[in-house]
DNA sequence: CGATATATACGTCACGAGCG
DNA sequence: CGCTCGTGACGTATATATCG
């Protein structure tokens, strides 16, 4: 998952060119398509209707907030395994490395 | 030592994926 | 189809390094 999702983005700097989808519209705190009226019947209505809307988004960035600091830690995990993996890697080519002399060395006294 | 550059952490928005 | 969740991108704040 991390790694398509990181060969992507390696990509799409290296050509310059931004996704479709990057492409922003401004919004605003107070959710669209509530039709306000003047007549203070409405009015309570209205009010209710705004401050239930306040409240879901608070709860929404609240959990929105939370998620980030998640999704951060496990990126944080990710990296940090793979480094790990590539210490492992450059530790066990050094080892081969030097067997593959010792071998060679051991064949070249051989022949001689 | 202050100005500037770079790194790091965070909150928010927009979007796609997946679920009921 | 509407809703929630995970995540990339962006802007901002704070910390740390570098330079004159």
């Amino acid at each position: 998952q991390w790694i398509l999702v990181m060969k992507e983005s390696a990509m799409t700097s290296a050509t310059g060119d931004m996704p479709s989808y990057q492409i922003r519209t401004p919004s605003s705190a107070v959710p669209q398509g509530v039709v306000v009226s003047t007549s203070p019947a409405n009015q309570h209505g209205f009010q209710q209707v705004a401050e239930e809307a306040t409240r879901k988004r608070e709860i929404r960035l609240l959990k929105n907030r939370e998620a980030a600091r998640e999704c951060r830690k496990k990126k944080k995990e990710y990296v940090k395994c793979l480094e790990n993996r590539v210490a492992v890697l450059e530790n066990q080519n050094k080892t081969l490395i030097e067997e593959l002399k010792a071998l060679k060395d051991l064949y070249c006294h051989k022949t001689e």
